[in-house]
DNA sequence: CATCTCCGACCTGTCTGATAGCTACATTTA
DNA sequence: TAAATGTAGCTATCAGACAGGTCGGAGATG
């Protein structure tokens, strides 16, 4: 049923061959017209082709430099998703996360190693440090770097891909002006007994800890 | 720092056009020439919009036929994510759709309305016609089918995007050919057992009925 | 010698005209 | 009536051309 064109031949082709040969970000690759002759395709085809690796986040084009393979891929999750009732859709979005960080939390208290426990606690120092000097997009930073690191620990390549994939879309949400501070002191607290219980590789205290942590979320979503 | 490419302003062009007349999956587009006079832009500038929407999910260009609106998104989660072990890659999916879907199980179990009851209910007597006729495609249907109703019958919109989003990378890849059999028979017991307790709305023995499926299916895949 | 300017090689961005192939539908034909 | 054919409209791809961005080196300038 799937049908074939040659530009999305071509994007499989350069995708593979950033595959086989572990190019990673910033990386370049072989200009428009030397695909041309390795291909045997013709321009408006490969830019096509291009076009659509450039949609998925594999390369970036850039005019007059080349072609290169990108950091990241970003995708747009809810760009159309008709989100009516935001209180309701920033519950939604906690429940999802709730599931998906626990299981992180589990699996990081399992397997993750002494290096990444104290990445994590750097996070926190960095999160403390930025609370008192009331620098909220660092507090927020260091939030967001901390429970990333939880995810790496977790040690599951999927789990680590989707996070990072929708996190953007996840979690930036509830960053409201208001009432910052409440928020970040009411969560702090549960973050240094999370990370402690993990570092105890107490997976029951852990798991409770976090459930702590999420709830004072919640409560503070529910409270808007 | 953003450049701005004139394919780049194309595809916003053309997804305002979708967003403002509020179109929805299958409906028609203008023709490429209509929208290159209306856009007063070449025909390559304007393809090269289209394989970005294309690749964003958002429109279907079908040759001879003309552009459609896509009923879906996909977007490839795993498209760079270098798998060396493909076992233990099932694994991981496997843990990572265990807390999806049994968050998805509970929610469901508390909200479906009866109608998605009967819905999931005739997917699998699909699900077990299909089995009996030796129809392997079909029954993977029907159970895809099975487990998406499951998740709309949850009621968050978050949730159901997201499986919709990855469900092709999550769900497809363990469809070996070898042994479809054990897999499909193992499994559809629990199913009816799962339909059954999430009609009683019995949260308890839901949840205990989803485990033992996925445990089921991570059997095999342990077997591989 | 150090620095600046300019030019040319190489790159991507976009446009245009032409051709082939696909699809749906009306028309003709057996 | 049903199959074959013609046709209009559409997308897929190609080849060539030109404009504009980027970078480094040759040469001018001090």
């Amino acid at each position: 049923m799937k049908r074939l064109y040659l530009s999305d031949t071509v994007a499989g082709e350069i995708g593979s061959y950033i595959a086989e040969r572990k190019l990673s970000a910033g990386d370049r690759l072989p200009s428009v017209s030397t695909w041309m002759a390795r291909l045997q395709v013709g321009r408006s085809t490969l830019r096509e082709g291009l076009k659509r690796l450039e949609a998925e986040g594999v390369i970036e084009v850039i005019n007059g430099k080349g072609i290169f393979v990108s950091d990241q891929q970003t995708f747009r999750l809810f760009s159309r998703l008709h989100v009516t009732d935001a209180r309701r859709h920033l519950l939604e979005m906690l429940d999802v996360r709730l599931v998906l960080e626990e299981k992180a939390v589990v699996l990081a208290t399992q397997h993750a190693s002494e290096a990444q426990f104290a990445d994590m606690a750097q996070h926190l120092e960095d999160y403390r440090a930025a609370r008192e000097a009331d620098d909220f997009l660092r507090v927020h930073e260091a939030d967001s770097a901390f429970h990333l690191a939880i995810y790496q620990a977790s040690h599951n390549e999927v789990l680590v891909a989707l996070i990072r994939s929708i996190h953007s879309e996840l979690y930036v949400s509830w960053q409201t002006p208001q009432d910052r501070n409440e928020v970040f002191d009411a969560s702090f607290p549960h973050h240094v007994t999370l990370l402690e219980a993990m570092r105890r590789r107490d997976i029951e205290a852990a798991s409770s800890a976090f459930h702590a942590l999420m709830a004072a979320t919640r409560h503070t979503v529910e409270m808007m």
